[in-house]
DNA sequence: AAAAACATGCAATTGAAGTGCATTATTCCA
DNA sequence: TGGAATAATGCACTTCAATTGCATGTTTTT
């Protein structure tokens, strides 16, 4: 057995064909990816099935969904966690307006932000817009 | 001519009826407002018309949108520079699962982020979900 | 008053997300 | 091993917010 498959079993996927290609798909790109990402690279396969995958995958704790803001969700690996089976950490986000991409920046923790008396915070969402490192080298 | 009509025609906004409807419904509701609230509270106007004045608005600098996470668009006063004319400030949103209303926290600047090498900063986004300070205290 | 500019109403389109259901593949177990 | 049970896939269809095209109505300008 290969060590995606392991992976996939490890989160309770059953490693079909499919799957393990929209795995691998996921590992290849260093960017969060939409569903017309992966339609755009898998012609054989149709876009509920891609969908279906991608939301068994996250339920299943191995991507996680990002709301970048730009209308349409994109999803990334829990890289550091697909082998630990631990859920990923709260980090941000960042949009680049040059390259369109949206990149994980997972070591950069969300700093505390106080709230008004009665808040209670349960979740965060850090987008950050602007130019990334590959797109700022290049002006 | 009323305080309203003087603050629409400050930011180069034609007081027409149904923007001085919408800019006093905007006032009254303390919360970010999606298009569907703006719709049931105007039986007699078209939900185009709305959603065009609201984009005047925006393009205007007189409400900004809001990006919350729940998919709709929300939308609210930039109350504080409703006269000044100055843009509104960088701050953070509240979205409360419990109410689902979503707040601005106009008071509340976003600290520094720190970014890795490269990367530019341009705008935030920052949404916290959790339970807002009118549910906490029913609990 | 006529022309130009702008606002409004209605119909239609777009695009992402999600569901229903029939078909195919895999697993489970007698 | 041979089904029955369970899960995955494919295709059609729906939903819903956002947005546009165009005709009509209104206001402003000259
Ligand atoms: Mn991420
Ligand atoms: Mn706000
Ligand atoms: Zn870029
Ligand atoms: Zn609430």
């Amino acid at each position: 057995m290969s060590e995606i498959e392991s992976v996939l079993k490890k989160h309770q996927i059953r490693p079909t064909a499919i799957r393990i290609l929209v795995y691998k798909f996921l590992r290849k790109r260093e960017v969060a990816v939409t569903l017309n990402d992966l339609e755009a690279d898998f012609d054989r396969s149709e876009r509920t099935t891609l969908y279906r995958t991608i939301k068994t995958f996250e339920k299943n704790g191995l991507v996680h969904q990002i709301d970048d803001g730009t209308g349409v969700s994109k999803y990334a690996l829990d890289d550091k966690v697909a082998e630990s089976g631990q859920p990923q950490d709260l980090h941000l986000h960042f949009h680049c307006d040059t390259c369109q991409e949206t990149v994980c920046l997972t070591d950069h923790k969300i700093p505390h932000i106080s709230l008004p008396p009665g808040f209670v915070s349960k979740d965060i969402n850090l987008v950050i817009k602007g130019i990334c490192d590959k797109c700022s080298n290049l002006e």
